[in-house]
DNA sequence: GTCTATAGTTCGATAGAC
DNA sequence: GTCTATCGAACTATAGAC
């Protein structure tokens, strides 16, 4: 009946080890061996290799999702009309308190950044399931705050984000490489370099619907 | 003597298989049998697996920093002063005439994707080799056209470019299922998104520096 | 330079004891 | 629910013929 640590133990550990190596990259043994577990569990507990990584996702999305659908309608029923930079704050904003071990917020986003820019069925499937609800989510935020805004357009001005919010926890060591010194956190400047663009986007898209009525 | 062209071959379905299913989702079967050779013929022309990957990104980066370095160069030769859009339009635009194998673009983008985004050793080395030299250009031409910023802050404003524009070129097909229709190009509003997020950043840097001329 | 054949390892998954 | 033991497949790499 303590499964449900032993449970919990097993995800933590993949978790670990797919961020740190893929989906490819990873084997049974190697989570096993992390979660201090034989490999046969993780097959009782999981029936094979891909049900464990869907686990995985399983586990973080639905409270990510919820929580920031919670913030965002907080938002919008508040007294002051939010702004743009509202929006995006609680779009870049790490969510630290939904994982139990230090470190594994960024092992998690790893593997999200993995399943977003791969083109396999599994993860397209992934994504779709877990991820698109909240992407919905934000796109909806976005034409609220910007009336002005198409929706192709919200969309794009979505992906450019979540792109520019992967490269900016990206672990991997190069803007200390690129950068020298290494002070200041990739986060701080996320937000007004999203605002500026995301308006950006905006005027292409009113310059868009004026030529189009022109037309 | 015709062991040229078979290199050539060899690498064009490498970076067919790589690209598509990651270092650790290729097999050198797949490649063999992709290439239209035998197995050991990979081994022969490039000892091993990682020597195959390496040489795949070998044969690409240096024409591509050559040739960006020299589109820059003749930027900033140039009569009028050089804009921030200028600069981008040479980043963001996908080099097609480098490859021989139409789609191989592709391939060779989701690559270099993977390796900017993860984290091993291999992956960190091939990023130093082959791309920072390149990344280190632009940084310099971001503080030539916007001479406010910081060192560190043209890093993050290169590093937050190279992830939405990772994004925009992303084969996944995220951007229509979240959508709908698909009739505009991802890259059209790149680089007004861009420039205004990285002009914001240059705004950020000004206060920082009025912050600590106080101080 | 290209092939066939295979050695040696690691993998995902399962059977069966407790 | 957790373990030991192992099977069969797939992998990287190499030896050796041509």
């Amino acid at each position: 009946m303590a499964a449900a640590e032993t449970v919990e133990s097993i995800l933590d550990a993949a978790e670990q080890v797919f961020g740190t190596h893929g989906f490819d990259g990873s084997s049974m043994r190697m989570i096993s061996e992390q979660a201090g577990v034989t490999q046969s569990l993780l097959h009782y507990h999981f029936a094979n290799k891909e049900g464990l990584y869907t686990a995985v996702f399983a586990r973080r999305s639905a409270l990510i999702t919820e929580y920031r659908k919670a913030r965002l309608a907080q938002l919008f029923n508040g007294d002051k009309p939010p702004t743009l930079e509202n929006v995006l704050e609680i779009f870049v904003t790490p969510l630290l308190q939904f994982f139990r071990k230090k470190g594994n917020s960024a092992f998690y986003l790893q593997m999200v950044a993995e399943v977003t820019l791969a083109t396999d069925d599994r993860s397209k499937q992934i994504v779709t399931q877990f991820h698109d609800p909240s992407a919905v989510e934000f796109i909806a935020a976005l034409t609220k705050v910007l009336p002005g805004i198409s929706k192709e357009h919200a969309v794009f001005a979505y992906l450019y984000a979540v792109g520019a919010r992967q490269q900016a926890h990206a672990q991997n060591g190069r803007a200390a490489r690129l950068g020298g010194t290494r002070r200041e956190s990739p986060y701080a400047l996320l937000v007004p370099f999203l605002a500026a663009g995301i308006r950006a986007i905006v005027q292409a898209s009113d310059v868009d619907n004026t030529m189009v009525g022109r037309a």
